[in-house]
DNA sequence: CCACCCTGCTTGCAATTGCAAACACGATGG
DNA sequence: CCATCGTGTTTGCAATTGCAAGCAGGGTGG
């Protein structure tokens, strides 16, 4: 037994952590566990506790759930779109913000989802579901106006890497 | 030395079996946990693992997440909006996905209401790392320009060490 | 060169989980 | 009356968690 499946969720933590850019120390700090300890765990040696769990999520600053279903501690029953449901319900947005972020984030999930494809086409594939009337590039913009005024700069190439 | 806190998940799990008219040894065989063991996690005895709690779980025929914050394992979600719950929960999102949503959204958030309560960042590398400091302006045009096409997942500036 | 600080990893060891076996106590009934 | 089945509980014990120390090695600079 010990180590046959527990790789992903080590895997996951390791990755979230790099992605935030901190040292394993750092993170078992935050997080309050042993940096031998996370390091174990982050290479599948060790099957942390929820306990542990709920911390290190803490630590990432991550959702728990997602690390619990990661680890397969939870069903993965919040499938498609939890995030959905979650935009349609906020009464905080306008509704041309929240068909925004509905049409971001479906974008998001096809651009995931479609991991085959190495077309270099173009074409937007903007399908959204929503009362489409006009084209909405520029409300992204107008929405990250308050936070990024630096602009012109783009390089992002393929370089697509899995 | 006692489980202070630990205690109400037990009492909880002891309710919804004896509301399932199920004795403890049935549920026990049910969840794939022993008899005695169960009964010790009922009464605050053991700290069950989250892995034993997602079977007694699965044998109590309840939701995993309903236990897990009985047993304080999630945060009481809070949310001052679902949204970015919804959004840190969803294992189909990249990170930088998860990032330009996140950062979207909130900027949506304060274009409506001025008043913000943010991310109190810590744990930043000091040394022998990048000084990069600011979010990732260019990620959101990079990411919504395409719109839908496969985002670079490099990082323009990683070793600023000459 | 060696000292220092950072990174992650390996090594024993105390504390804990989780279990098999056995215990207590009550019904049912031969 | 003693056997048998039912409930939940207590008792050791193997296996595991999780940690304090210590190890290996990359940079910087005195």
């Amino acid at each position: 037994m010990a180590l046959p499946k527990v790789g992903s969720i080590g895997e996951y933590i390791r990755e979230q952590r790099q992605q935030a850019k901190i040292s394993l120390r750092q993170l078992a700090a935050a997080a309050g566990v042993s940096n031998p300890y996370l390091s174990q765990i982050e290479r599948g040696l060790r099957k942390p506790s929820a306990e542990i769990l709920n911390q290190i999520a803490k630590g990432l600053r991550i959702s728990s759930q997602a690390l619990y279903v990661q680890a397969g501690l939870i069903e993965d029953r919040e499938p498609p779109s939890d995030v959905l449901t979650a935009i349609q319900a906020d009464t905080h947005l306008t509704e041309r913000q929240r068909q925004v972020l509905i049409d971001i984030y479906e974008s998001f999930r096809k651009e995931r989802h479609a991991e085959d494809e190495q077309t270099s086409q173009n074409a937007r594939p903007r399908r959204g579901s929503q009362t489409d009337d006009e084209p909405l590039p520029e409300e992204y913009l107008a929405a990250l106006e308050p936070y990024a005024a630096t602009s012109g700069n783009d390089v992002t190439q393929e370089t697509k890497e899995g």
